[in-house]
DNA sequence: ATGTATGCAAAACATTTGCACCTGG
DNA sequence: CCAGGTGCAAATGTTTTGCATACAT
């Protein structure tokens, strides 16, 4: 029950979080902006507000439900935070994202930040790439 | 003799464009916002509109002059384009930036892009941390 | 001269906020 | 009932664009 995780949060549960987060869920291992979220509300009958999307997003960034990333071009994306760390690859044809974890990275990563006088609070790493597999790829570009 | 870097990438030689660059010059290893620029040419008097920095700072990048970089907090920032590649951790309190290159990371980032099926083509990596010297951190932060 | 660059103001975006109204507990 | 949530429209901050004018070659 989902309605859980936004009470822990000390949230109200209200329709459109509840939609959001069903969104979210459903969308795991997608990428989201926030108005991709509000077409697809919009799709299935759920007229929620864009402000209220972006309001109810950032909420749940602070409760730690999801992770909000910066790829290139223009809109933030979210993702439901499954509590484990991991980077991203990004395909710049098609759009498709890979997630991954490398021990031996974040290891470099926390001594160059020694190295360099600071104490590691966080990063983001993004690689850029396109999809060996061309065919798939441009199939997925063209929806 | 910069106007030679301008003419290289095919770019007719103007004040504003010769301004600009000599502003990033002057600032290599800092990492300035288009309004960074904008405000260091009011006080030296050269009125250069917000816009054009804005144009001609894209036209450098595109011409490999600069990159840009998307920190944390809404504004690109830029810096000429050295030559060769690196990252950077960004001080989450003061800003302050430094440069690094890993080569056992970019081996790394390779070897992943490649097991999972991409080619890569350009990354961004970003560190967050604070300064340890905690003084001259905050001295810093109160410029 | 002439094609390109600039300045300005207006547009375009993504995101945030103020405020009156609505809703969950 | 009432604190908190929502919708809407307007504000914000950054970056882009249209167009008339100015400039480099």
């Amino acid at each position: 029950m989902e309605s859980q995780d936004l009470k822990k949060a000390g949230l109200k549960v209200t329709l459109p979080r509840m939609k959001i987060l069903e969104i979210l869920e459903q969308n795991r291992k997608k990428h989201l902006s926030a108005e991709d979220i509000y077409r697809i509300l919009m799709v299935s009958n759920n007229e929620i507000g864009l402000a209220t999307i972006y309001r109810v997003l950032t909420q749940f960034e602070t409760a730690g439900l999801v992770t909000r990333h910066h790829f290139e071009g223009g809109q933030a994306v979210f993702e439901l935070d499954c509590g484990v760390h991991h980077d991203h690859i990004v395909c710049v044809d098609c759009g498709k994202v890979e997630e991954f974890v490398d021990e031996m990275i974040e290891e470099r990563q926390k001594r160059i930040t020694e190295e360099l006088g600071f104490d590691l609070r966080d990063h983001s790493m993004i690689l850029y790439g396109v999809c060996k597999d061309r065919e798939d790829c441009l199939k997925r570009r063209n929806n």
